[in-house]
DNA sequence: ACAAATTGATACCCAGCAGTATATTTTTAT
DNA sequence: ATAAAAATATACTGCTGGGTATCAATTTGT
């Protein structure tokens, strides 16, 4: 069993995560925690240097949860058509995915410490590079195994599909607005089946 | 001529936009604004109510800087095709365009906002249904005339665009890398070319 | 050029900030 | 069960946050 302080840890990680997530780092203050968890500073203090390495191991903690939903999405059985369209579905409900974080962590981070925290920059940044990586390595197998055809490199073209879905996570959090996402998907749909089909 | 303190309304608005913009409203303080003016908080009190009605200003400012530029852009002589591949063409520069303003005001605003400031993040989100509505006002235009022809109505097309291009803006903020905006116009100018033409 | 009115500077308010030293409680291993 | 160790609570620090009352300087209309 683990000890007392690592289950605390991972309990003020859970809890934190979202805040921060939510409100950014200069946007969320140590009595926002405190308030949330229950817990007194000294608690918290105790198990996390600071506030900016406990922003960071909030903010690894909802990019670990994407990305092992994106695993799951990306390495399901089937041909790589399938594994994309499934990457789509995904990214159709992505506000309702994203609710409990308290939004997409790579928008919302990505902009917030651009300016404010260059090793969650940093972080986003790094994050976004797996992501295009992993989407990448689905296509190039699919046309290593002949199943679909690519009119560019596998990389350009996981990072053309993924700026366009970001594009659609920006707006639609921007707007409020789920059409963006639905939209966008139906577009991407329509041009993975058409551009990519052998 | 102008009332002094009109000018001095005027000089701190220039000064503290982009601030704002980069920083964002929780992140940026007063002192750093009187630092900058290089103005007393007397001074700027004077001249708005609060922090939250300067950093709308300082939005309606850089936001009215875009959309004048936009407008040159859209409303330039010639045919619907040649308008937007003059938008086009800005966006591919929008990294250099908005790097006096401290980034983009749509999206940093629009993301730094959404739950810091209700009034801002609700101008953003007016600022994008104009942006949206020039586009489909030029796209219809060109449909009208026979210039183009559209597989979707005219705001739908708008949306989509500015979905694209926003994407772009995004993952080129995030990642500090002007590829994302390069690669995105020249598949948006392909599109364009391929889909509209009549 | 001068008085009235406006504009800006100074000095301050209190609340909330991140962070910490110390005391107390709770775990943990014996 | 108990003593040592670890984890948490308490109570504080110094500082910066937004905002303001008041006083000095500058514009402005005459």
């Amino acid at each position: 069993m683990s000890t007392k302080a690592e289950r605390t840890t991972a309990y003020i990680i859970e809890t934190v995560a979202p805040i921060f997530n939510k409100f950014g780092y200069v946007g969320t203050s140590m009595s926002d925690l405190t308030e949330a968890t229950g817990l007194t500073k000294g608690a918290i203090y105790g198990n996390f240097e600071n506030k900016e390495a406990l922003a960071l191991s909030a903010f690894e903690y909802n990019r670990n949860h994407l990305l092992e939903t994106l695993d799951e999405k990306l390495n399901s059985e089937g041909k790589a058509m399938d594994k994309l369209f499934s990457l789509l579905r995904f990214y159709r409900q992505y506000d309702v995915f994203t609710l409990p974080f308290g939004g997409c962590p790579i928008l919302n981070v990505g902009v917030d410490a651009q300016n404010n925290n260059h090793l969650l920059a940093a972080a986003v940044k790094e994050t976004i590079k797996e992501i295009e990586g992993k989407i990448a390595l689905v296509l190039e197998d699919g046309a290593k195994q002949g199943e679909i055809h690519l009119p560019v490199p596998p990389g350009q073209f996981a990072k053309q599909l993924y700026t366009m879905l970001q594009g659609a996570v920006a707006m639609s959090t921007m707007t409020r607005d789920r059409k963006y996402l639905v939209n966008t998907i139906a577009y991407l749909e329509h041009l993975v089946q058409q551009e990519i089909k052998k």
